[in-house]
DNA sequence: TCACAAAATCGAAACGTTTTCATTTGTAGG
DNA sequence: CCTACAAATGAAAACGTTTCGATTTTGTGA
């Protein structure tokens, strides 16, 4: 069943059928009626293996991400799938959870046809040497939605909040309640996004009031297991927080469940605010105080980027920055006022 | 930078260099080393574009689910895709969330050669004429993964736990820890795996003391903001539940949230059980008691039945049935022995 | 009706593989 | 040293489309 036999069918040769299926305005109606009919009699249905072949082009955006299943990345994947639609393409996608290739395959397969272009949303195998992103990469398209990635990747093209001056700005909404002593739960160790969230806490800090603490910033890992860890740590300092600052709503999650579980609660004995709004964030309890990220436009401006990139646009190196918000919910408040020595726990009910 | 002119270099046929990409074997030592030689050399990668539609075979499975970012499907998608790698397939997403394509045009996809198979995780376009699975597409290689589809779509075959089974077991064990009053959160209607598992929930009451009641199960549309108001409807109820069974766990979170603001206490007042064992129902508040699938295996059996299906194997229509369990976590207790009369609601702090 | 330009159609090449069949090379046995 | 056979390689076809240049048809104005 291929286009021969429609043509054979319609009895016009198979460049016509060819046309009236990718210009039909240069074909005159009565042939185009003839071939359609054919078309329909035949249940034709044109071959795309062949025509992307023919076309040197695959229609297929690889998307990396770390996992499918991560509240987070709805949004963004809304975006990417909702242009990635309207353009004609198609998403690829590959977890780096399940298995862990290094940039450079993935810059492969936009040589190997396998995909045209490609969008990180996720670190390809963290801290491989091969990862490096050579300026002879910079002709395979490639664009990061929101910089999840390591050092390496620092120059690719991306599409992000300003993590540093959100996290500051949260930051500063924590003190403006009248914390001093405030924690920060970082996420995974050599992500550019939550260094940049690091940087804007420290930048924020260093003009509080008690200044910064290096015992304040505990690693979470980006995990719900290493976030809970980092609470506890911070728990038990002896001059523990009254506010936390997670990297992210799903550590912020873990982080509120840690404290209530240790007889605190949230927001009266620590406040806690995360990253991100994720979709439960709103529904948790308390309700969560977070930055929120533009994810379904950053979704479609990455893609965007790419598109630009893989028609042969020069779309430069400079991120491309859309703006955060701060949404106050219920998880966070000013600080108790006798909160000042570290033994309230005990005077708490179980 | 193609296969001729690795050929020219290694001083070679082209079908040469074609049998040291695909079956080394074949081929004298000597012969091979020169090619690879050529292949270095050139930085030659073999074109998928050209090599697929010579196989007509795509090396592509559409997978189709609501949204990527719900955390039920993690798991699943993990499975999915440990076979896809393994197998050398790639994962093709679309989202019904964004658009709402009938089951025909995925159909129509691996006919015109743009997949090779179809994964079904959510119901395209729900209530659809055009649904209908015709005994034509029989010969399409199509599989669902927890049936979570509508009517029309029941006699493809699938992988998944029995969810009637597993929704009388949990309703049977509300009924153990004393409670008469049971309300069922129901999920999005039309879909097969929630009626199952409503059924199990009214198999499951019919025993009961008490009975069935119409008005103990609500619909809650499979979201957050449906299962809040199904929520607040029981708890209206003269004959208030003292345990709430919602057919998943994000409903089962938003539940919870819904039961806290109202002022009353889970399990105190009221049990939650939800279905799913998403990454979060542990860190709830409280933590959850649900009913766990065997998600990557489920993702895993899919895909390889769906495998089986491409390579023209007769897969049958027969579900493939997985185990469930009930994780009993501190979302349910027994009913507090007071609880008959529908005002302690009002008993209790604000 | 004719000439001519424009529009429509056709024929054939090309895309980069894989694969079949034929040919060459190598090897062992007599 | 020749034959027979196996192993290795080569030549060419084929996959289904798009597209280029050539050719035919159509339409227009004189």
């Amino acid at each position: 069943m291929s286009i021969k036999d429609v043509a054979k069918i319609a009895g016009v040769s198979i460049s016509t059928v060819s046309r009236c299926l990718n210009s039909p305005e240069n074909v005159k109606g009565k042939t185009l009626a003839a071939v359609q009919s054919a078309i329909e009699q035949t249940g034709y249905a044109p071959n795309a293996l062949a025509r992307n072949f023919r076309r040197g082009k695959t229609g297929l955006v690889m998307v990396v991400l770390q996992s499918v299943g991560l509240p987070f990345w709805e949004g963004v994947m809304r975006g990417i799938n909702g242009v990635a639609r309207e353009e004609g393409y198609s998403i690829l996608i590959r977890e780096t959870a399940s298995s862990q290739p290094e940039l450079d395959d993935y810059l492969k397969m936009v040589v190997s046809k396998e995909a045209d272009g490609v969008i990180i949303l996720a670190s390809p195998s963290p801290f491989s040497s091969t990862n490096a992103y050579s300026t002879q990469d910079r002709r395979t398209p490639i664009v990061l939605g929101c910089e999840n990635v390591t050092d390496e990747l620092a120059h690719i093209p991306s599409v992000r909040v300003d993590n540093r001056r959100a996290a500051n700005e949260a930051t500063q909404y924590l003190i403006q309640l009248g914390h001093e002593r405030i924690g920060f739960i970082a996420g995974s160790r050599g992500s550019l996004l939550t260094r940049d969230r690091e940087r804007g806490y420290w930048d924020a800090m260093k003009a509080s009031p008690r200044g910064q603490q290096r015992e304040w910033v505990v690693n979470g890992d980006q995990t719900i297991e290493g976030a809970r860890r980092a609470t506890r740590k911070l728990l038990s300092l002896a001059d523990r927080p009254t506010a936390i600052f997670c990297a992210n709503d799903e550590m912020a999650m873990a982080s509120i469940y840690e404290i209530k579980r240790s007889g605190l609660s949230v927001p009266d004995d620590v406040s806690v605010l995360g990253f991100d709004d994720i979709r439960y964030a709103a529904i948790m309890d308390p309700p969560l105080t977070t930055v929120v990220q533009p994810t379904e436009e950053i979704g479609e401006r990455t893609m965007r980027r790419l598109l630009n990139a893989i028609e042969g646009r020069d779309i430069g190196e400079a991120p491309e920055i859309v703006e955060h918000r701060l949404i106050v919910r219920e998880s966070t408040a000013a600080p108790r006022a006798q909160d000042t020595t570290r033994d309230d726990r005990r005077e708490l009910p179980a």
